[in-house]
RNA sequence: GGGGGUGUGGCGGAAUGGUAGACGCUGCGGACUUAAAAUCCGUUUCCCUAUUAUCGGGAGUGAGGGUUCAAGUCCCUCCACCCCCA
């Protein structure tokens, strides 16, 4: 029956046969311990890429093994699904978002089915279907119970080509959307946020608990949140009986103030403003208006500010400073004014001396003189000078008497801040969850009643611009749930981050109508034991799912703290990148001669490079053709062979190619055994295989566990093959034991092949319901080893003995074998270091 | 500027402080074949020596120092690249 290795028919055979047979539904007897095995859900964008494929390829064969463990498993599926493109793909196309949507979830979901994926479909979770979004919608009035959702009226990002408003987060450093790339406008508008800030410690104390996380996350949701610890300083106005608030994290250098800036949007600019100001300072304020955070507060920028006329007084000295605005305060972070020390802080001192403002020095560096003029910020710690009392103290020390003094004094105290601030949910697009809240002329902000949910989208998207459904009077118009009132429909829709916070709690319970999710199914299932996606979510998504996860458990539905146990964050899949470095222009691969790389057009030399995949690169490679061309095995082998998980990993051919060998070479080895049983027995042989086999048990084992390892898991089964292969005792019940191993081995890997072949020897029950095997720990013992021998520590040669001799012994070898008599004779040995089963060391005397 | 990471053959990458380069790719040589493909065997860090070497010698894991009987691995200084934050 057999013939050659058809990765298409057999393929296709076990996905239709594992389907009928529903072999991936999630157990739910819980004698078995429980495995929560979660890839990031991907946006129905209609098209796989290899990103993705490398994301559930991991996450597969880690369910995989787990289940061949004995663990009952949960490893879902779902989409991400509301979000921009549709909405764009509906205005350009005339298709419905919702339309669009589906269409392209039900093409992602076939090319998905072929990888072979162990998904339990029946859970499956689209966010924006409303038997989802409805529990959306529940989960915000659960916020907005408990104050943790409010509306206010703020300067916000506005994207001026997508036409919304997006969060701090989502826009880069150059002031850019990490969507549409358009320079961010600044806009004023009434808005909804979440109070993340609410739980800011929590989040940043909790990431100690986070073991199974990489380091480099954590760190960067600890810079995210940005903790400081300082002083809150009140510097009263000159003239009138207002104070200026400030934060500072150096207090000690209180003395060295020599003006306070407030920022151009602070409600006392224009009272502290002199009539002589005036017209400079609302031309100021109304330059600023339009320049985004971004831009005022990026580093490279000069800062720019002028005199407000004002007077401040430093409340430690008694001085009388001046007021400045300048475009690098924001009115939203902090307190919205800072005091400027330009002899300690480095944006402080390139300000004054722009500004030609005062600079007074109050700490120097031990042993120095006060007087010395400075041309830089001194900005490390030192003997506190020109401050009064604290004279001579360490400014170390200074911190916290000076913060001791101003609260005795009531001008001041100690003061945590963050750099985290709320999170603005509020997005004035039609395809996203709506925001369940009436606005009533009477009553004011009422939630939709529960049992009116989901407050579901309009079928057409019939608006355009800003705030589609705002648009829709029939939609807007309706009555006010608490006093009957006419009223209007909040028209906002949510941030589709929030869509993704809690999806992973949805899939223990995904089909419950009645909740957002059982108490019983979440608390058993959750915490998600691995968790698997890109590293650009180690900020956004992964932040706001542990604030989910920290409100719900405050809300009592939840009695965990933190969602995800574990985190692995895979590199990303580069393929091979042409460009003419001339032109700037990069061509298809398939134009370039790999051999003698030059542009098709010009003959020009090309420079050649590996980089994320991407359609404006042309270096893309369709998943698709690679199943076609080789197979899902041959795919997922060749994905986890090439790289470590976490690190990129070059798209190469001629490897896609290897595996696929290795496959065919797997194929011969199960086929010609099953059909022809020949071979001599040989004990050393049969010894020396069954060590091999354990070896690679034990070997495989260690390698899917964490940090998993799956290349080298890889070459292991390589080994085993390569083997099984050289040896010449095919008839003994060990070569079936090394082949039967072999199968077992490689199925979390290669799921169709192994299930294929594993029939093929005749078995009754499937692979992947095998048991996970344990090394034999007899099979492991080896009873010959390599001595090596070294002379001062370098290896001079190596002799066979028996593996369990004592020191002495082998001592004895290593000075009677070849090398040791032609390096020993006529020296003095000084010492010698016996290791046990791996060497002799001779340290000779020096002459 | 601050923090973090990485640096090993022609390439991807292996190496609990104990024979560096596992495994794979590529290249080269050979077998099989009328021929090719496929497959199989050998070889592939560099240098020296050659009627000798699967136990000839030397060098070698970004550079330089150190600890140790022994360092890719631990410590210090530096360099390059990448990421995050400013």
């Amino acid at each position: 029956m057999e013939s050659g290795y058809n990765a298409a028919k057999i393929e296709a055979k076990w996905q239709k046969q594992w389907e009928e047979e529903d072999v991936n539904r999630t157990p739910e007897e819980s004698e078995k311990p429980k495995f929560y095995a979660l890839s990031m859900f991907p946006y129905p964008s209609g098209n796989l890429h290899m990103g993705h494929v490398r994301n559930y390829v991991i996450t597969d064969a880690i369910a995989r093994h787990k289940r061949m463990q004995g663990y009952r498993v949960l490893h879902p599926m779902g989409w991400d699904a509301f979000g921009l493109p549709a909405e764009n793909a509906a205005m350009e196309r005339g298709i419905p978002p919702a339309k669009w949507t589906y269409q392209n979830i039900t093409q992602m979901k076939k090319q998905l089915q072929q990888l072979g994926l162990s998904v339990d479909w029946s859970r499956e979770v689209t966010t924006c279907s409303p038997d989802y979004y409805k529990w959306t919608q529940w989960l915000f009035l659960q916020f907005f119970d408990m104050g943790l959702a409010y509306q206010k009226e703020a300067a916000v990002n506005w994207d001026p080509i997508d036409q919304t408003v997006l969060a701090n987060e989502q826009v880069d450093k150059e002031g850019r959307s990490w969507r549409s790339g358009a320079m961010v406008e600044r806009k004023l508008l009434r808005q909804w946020f979440l109070k993340i800030t609410h739980y800011a410690e929590q989040l940043l104390t909790d990431l100690e608990q986070l073991t199974g996380w990489p380091e480099r996350v954590k760190l960067m949701q600890a810079n995210w949140i940005g903790k400081s610890v300082g002083a809150y300083l009140e510097f009263p106005v000159v003239g009138m009986d207002e104070k200026i608030a400030v934060f500072t994290t150096r207090p000690d250098t209180v003395y060295g103030v020599t003006y306070v800036v407030l920022a151009p949007e602070h409600p006392l600019t224009p009272q502290v403003t002199t009539t002589e100001r005036k017209e400079a300072v609302e031309a100021f304020i109304t330059e600023i208006a339009n320049v985004s955070e971004m831009e005022r507060t990026a580093e490279d920028k000069p800062k720019r500010g002028i005199l407000t006329g004002g007077k401040a007084i430093n409340p430690f000295n008694g001085e009388e400073i001046p007021i400045l605005i300048a475009d690098y305060v924001l009115y939203e972070y902090g307190t919205g004014a800072v005091m400027g020390v330009p002899a300690h802080d480095t944006r402080d001192f390139k300000f004054a001396t722009e500004n030609n403002l005062p600079i007074k020095t109050v700490i120097v560096p031990e042993g120095e003189r006060e007087d010395k003029p400075i041309s830089a910020a001194y900005t490390e710690p030192g003997i506190m000078v020109n401050s009064g009392e604290f004279d001579g103290k360490l400014s170390t020390e200074g911190k916290e008497a000076i913060i001791a003094y101003a609260e005795q004094e009531g001008y001041g105290k100690a003061r945590v801040q963050y750099r985290l601030r709320d999170w603005l949910i509020s997005r004035q697009r039609y395809w996203g969850c709506p925001i369940p809240i009436i606005h009533c002329p009477s009553c004011g902000i009422v939630p939709v009643p529960e049992a009116e949910l989901p407050v579901t989208l309009p079928q057409e998207l019939s608006g355009k611009g800003v705030s589609p459904l705002s648009q829709l009077q029939e939609w807007c118009n309706v009555s006010c749930p608490s006093c009957g009132e006419a009223a209007k429909r909040e028209t906002d829709t949510m941030d589709t981050f929030i869509d993704s916070s809690w999806y992973f709690l949805r899939y223990p319970d995904a089909k419950n109508e009645e909740e957002a999710f059982g108490a019983g199914k979440v608390n058993d299932w959750m915490e998600v034991d691995q968790y698997v996606g890109g590293i650009e979510h180690a900020i956004l998504h992964l932040l706001y799912s542990r604030f989910f996860t920290k409100v719900l458990r405050d809300r009592g539905l939840l009695n965990f703290n933190e969602p995800f146990q574990r985190l692995l964050t895979q590199g990303m899949v580069q393929g091979i990148t042409y460009k003419n470095p001339k032109t700037g222009k990069y061509i298809p691969s398939a134009k370039v001669d790999p051999k003698n790389p030059s542009d098709p057009e010009t003959g020009e030399s090309l420079s050649v490079f590996y980089e994320k995949m991407s359609k404006s690169k042309y270096n893309g490679v369709d998943p698709q053709e690679v199943l076609g061309k080789y197979g899902a095995d041959t795919a997922r082998m060749f994905i986890l062979f090439k790289a470590p998980p976490e690190k990129d990993l070059e798209w190469d051919d001629a490897d896609v190619e290897g595996q696929f060998r290795f496959l065919n070479r797997v194929w011969r080895l199960v086929t010609e055994f099953a059909h022809n049983k020949q071979g001599k027995s040989n004990q050393k042989e049969e010894k020396d295989l069954r060590r091999s086999i354990h070896t690679a048990i034990k070997d495989v084992s260690t390698d899917l566990a964490p940090p998993y390892q799956f290349n080298t898991a890889i070459s292991e089964l390589m080994k085993l093959s390569n083997s099984l292969g050289a040896s010449k005792c095919k008839s003994s019940p060990v070569y079936k034991e090394g082949i039967e191993t072999l199968i077992i081995l490689l199925a979390p890997f290669a799921p169709h092949i192994s299930e294929e072949l594993w029939y093929q020897l005749e078995k009754k029950s499937s692979v992947h319901e095998q048991n996970w095997p344990q090394p034999d720990s007899q099979a492991l013992v080896v009873d010959e080893i390599t001595l090596v021998i070294q002379i001062m520590g370098k290896t001079r040669g190596t002799i066979q003995v028996t593996a369990t001799q004592d020191k002495q012994t082998l001592e004895q070898y290593a000075r009677s074998s070849p090398v040791g008599q032609k390096y020993l004779k006529g020296k003095e040995v000084k010492k010698v270091i016996v290791v046990p089963g791996k060497l002799v060391n001779f340290v000779l005397a020096k002459k």
